[in-house]
DNA sequence: GGAAGCTGTGTCTACCGGACACAAATTAGA
DNA sequence: TCTAATTTGTGTCCGGTAGACACAGCTTCC
């Protein structure tokens, strides 16, 4: 029996075998409470012998369906974000509205599980899930003229820009006042060699403060792609 | 004697008390082999035990420097990303070669000590260097008519996205090969669900495959934020 | 009815971060 | 100059982690 890759166990190209005691467990119900577990109390708190005491067995009886930790996160991540929805309108003219759409909605999963940002780095294999999400994207931008290669980097620009929101903000979200409190003290003892940051918060604090970065970012990355796309059309239209 | 806070240990605000042996080793020291052994094999392979080998020293007089491995984690971080270069020339109309100077820069300093990047989640005290960071890009961004919220999520917007690079390109550095052929064995697999990203990756193939992914990324947000600089602009022309 | 093979379990190792007590070193004050 | 106070580096210990391995019991095939 050798230990399924986690390429098999993310595309499920595994077979049960014949003879043996039917199995008690279930890679999803293990993924399943590993998700639960991590909602609840972090990665950090996520170990092989309190996710076996959480399902009521032991241990060592995880490693009869899942090889390692690292194997049973990388499912835990394509758990996490689940299925994407397919992409309502796929029509050319409407990939901002899509792509708009798109990065709310895979920012919403991200929030709901923090922590599967940070099983999102490193080499690693790609889920079905995962690439679903892709795809939906790819689809919503297939007829705005850009290029393979753009239309991958636009999707890496907006991937970037939500995590690194949703890191920040779910850093943030439990205890913004104290973090508030620790950045002022900071800036009263330091701020004199930083003024520009000092005159930036203190303005932002006077405007009402509210953070609409996530807006903020995919608005500007909108335009700057329809300068792009502008582009190419007048292009196309003058090559015609 | 309290343990010092990771805010007084990144901000240099302790004394050396005066009575007792003085010590053999420095702070200096530790974080500078600290980071030099993160370089050579990984945050992962970074221990206590292992750190204090390499220093001719005792795990536990460690302890006598450093509170603990998250303090000891903050300064690297500090550490790694060093001084940001002073704003070359910061006449209004140069944010935008200003800001492509800067991004390219913070991506250097990040591809040099790729663990750092994943100490830059959770709430954390923020350190001199980051800060400097963050105040060269307010001073770039200062003539721009954006507001004090506005220059902020600017700057997420670009971390975002050099952060997310640095992580996907080291990732992916020492076996792209092995990566890639990973990649056409999951496409050639289960490829005809996901149409649009096979056309997408055959199309980048086809193109020659360069990845420009980081500076694609950096025109469009700039592309972006010279859109909302030039209706602001407009807007203030007509005001007045 | 074996025999083969799988499942869940108990035990074991190596490593990790960190607490705590203690001897040696150094300085302040008498 | 001598003593007491205080800091430094060290050795030992603890709880926790991931994982290896052998073993008993169950299930199915021949």
């Amino acid at each position: 029996m050798p230990a399924p890759t986690t390429v098999e166990l993310l595309w499920g190209t595994q077979q049960r075998p014949k003879r043996g005691p039917k199995p008690a467990l279930s890679l999803d119900r293990i993924v399943t409470e590993a998700n639960a577990l991590a909602d609840a109390e972090g990665l950090a708190s996520l170990s092989m012998q309190r996710l076996a005491e959480r399902l009521g067995f032991t241990k060592m009886s995880l490693y009869r369906y899942v090889p390692g930790r690292a194997e049973l996160t990388a499912l835990m991540l394509d758990a996490a974000i689940g299925t994407a929805p397919a992409p309502s309108d796929s029509a050319p003219e409407h990939w901002r509205a899509g792509l708009q759409v798109w990065a709310e909605t895979i920012f919403e999963r991200y929030s709901a599980h923090p922590w599967a940002i940070e099983l999102t780095t490193g080499q690693r294999p790609i889920g079905p899930n995962e690439l679903g999400w892709m795809e939906s994207a790819l689809v919503t931008l297939a007829g705005t003229g850009l290029t393979g290669s753009e239309r991958l980097d636009s999707i890496v620009l907006f991937n970037g820009h939500v995590r690194s929101l949703v890191q920040q903000l779910a850093s943030t979200a439990g205890s913004s006042a104290e973090y508030a409190s620790q950045l002022a003290e900071t800036m009263s003892a330091a701020g004199d060699q930083y003024p520009a940051t000092v005159a930036a918060f203190a303005e932002e604090l006077a405007g009402g403060g509210r953070d609409n970065a996530l807006q903020f970012g995919i608005d500007r990355i909108l335009d700057g792609l329809a300068v792009l796309i502008a582009r190419r059309t007048a292009l196309n239209c003058d090559g015609d």
